[in-house]
DNA sequence: TCAAAAGTGTTATGATTACACCCATGT
DNA sequence: ACATGGGTGTAATCATAACACTTTTGA
């Protein structure tokens, strides 16, 4: 068995957020090196060997998008990208192959992101990416919305760690493209083993809304 | 931007399949290669720099498992383990990192896998694997159990393009734990679109069982 | 004709959806 | 008080589970 020379490993990180105002986000940043240089791009980095991969996708979001690591609540291995002549095809042979294994990186909405990140609403179109970093925005996509609620540690990375219901039922609505019945939603999240209603109330032009609270950490 | 020298990425194929009369059952197959030379151990490969990462996998089962490419009816990518100091930690340093991408590879039951492979009841006890690969073997009951059904490409793979009643209600027995009711059994492959009865029968020791076919490719 | 196993009929139970209506707040 | 939205009550609908009972085979 001869040495072996493979493609290096990238992890690439697929930012969100969910802001009160401007709803589901995807993030993005300014790419520094050829290729594709200054168009926006997912954050990624190439991997190091000292360091585990979640580790990895922490430093690409903090690196390139310029976020700081407390801001980040939640980072989720998603699905290795195989893709023949993508980036870094350095000089030569036209076409190499490259490996991106992509995260998804549930941000603060309340933390400042800096200038380095561009965020785009989740409910705009494809957002034209390099690569095939759109299609890993769609795997993000698909991802979020086959876990909302079931998935805790993601979707409590995406409320807070206390909401109202309506923010709630926006998140559900950015999710997966339906509105639910404001009645129906309370009903649901009353069943949520790891919510809990407290008698706060949250302001919203009509009468105001409960607050939910995740229990534990 | 200094050289990077990174860990290898490796494949490692969770080996299954359904025997009609063994039940569901893992794949292990004896490591030729130190560490853990002579053990069982799922099959893996480094990766080559000019082959698709499914195309690793499969070569992995190829020549670590002995199994013919037309036996594997299915290759679904799980995770990346990402393990300090597991396999290949050559000489030095003690303590390596090391990178495994885990495939779930769903193999013919009818197929010959010759002396090479080595299959374990999925409902026995852990296997007692080298490295993380009982871990890795978890990963992967549990991504049968969830997409059972549901999953077309990978139920098919594991029932065969037609099976019986039977058969089936045996799968989501091995899978889930449970024996389900016969009756509403039936009525759920009925509801089931990819799924036609056809008038054949399959004979069980009672009243034979309906044969059903999964429609198009 | 009896045992074994597959299916059908039918009902109970529970989750999901819909919608009418009442409640809590700001103006 | 009225507009705005949140929440409760309640009923319809649909899926799931349970179980009695019938059907189809082999012995």
């Amino acid at each position: 068995m001869a040495a072996w020379k493979q493609p290096l490993l990238a992890v690439d990180v697929v930012l969100v957020r969910f802001h009160p105002e401007r709803g589901l986000e995807f993030g993005t940043s300014e790419r520094a090196a050829e290729p594709a240089r200054g168009e926006q791009a997912l954050p990624g980095v190439l991997v190091r060997s000292d360091e585990s991969l979640t580790d990895a996708a922490s430093r690409a979001v903090g690196t390139k998008a310029g976020i700081a690591d407390e801001a980040v609540r939640h980072l989720d291995q998603l699905h290795v990208f195989d893709t023949p002549g993508r980036e870094d095809s350095t000089v030569e042979s036209g076409r190499e192959r490259s490996w991106s294994l992509a995260f998804l990186g549930v941000v603060d909405p309340a933390a400042a992101t800096g200038e380095h990140v561009r965020w785009h609403s989740a409910s705009g179109p494809a957002l034209g990416l390099p690569f095939d970093h759109d299609d890993i925005v769609d795997f993000a996509r698909q991802h979020i919305r086959a876990r909302l609620w079931s998935d805790v540690a993601m979707t409590r990375a995406l409320t807070g760690d206390s909401f109202s219901t309506r923010l709630g039922a926006d998140l559900e609505a950015a999710a997966t493209g339906v509105q639910p019945h404001a009645s129906n939603f309370h009903r649901r999240l009353t069943g949520l083993a790891d919510l809990e209603r407290l008698d706060e109330k949250s302001p919203s032009g009509g009468r105001p809304a409960h607050v939910w609270k995740w229990r534990r950490p």
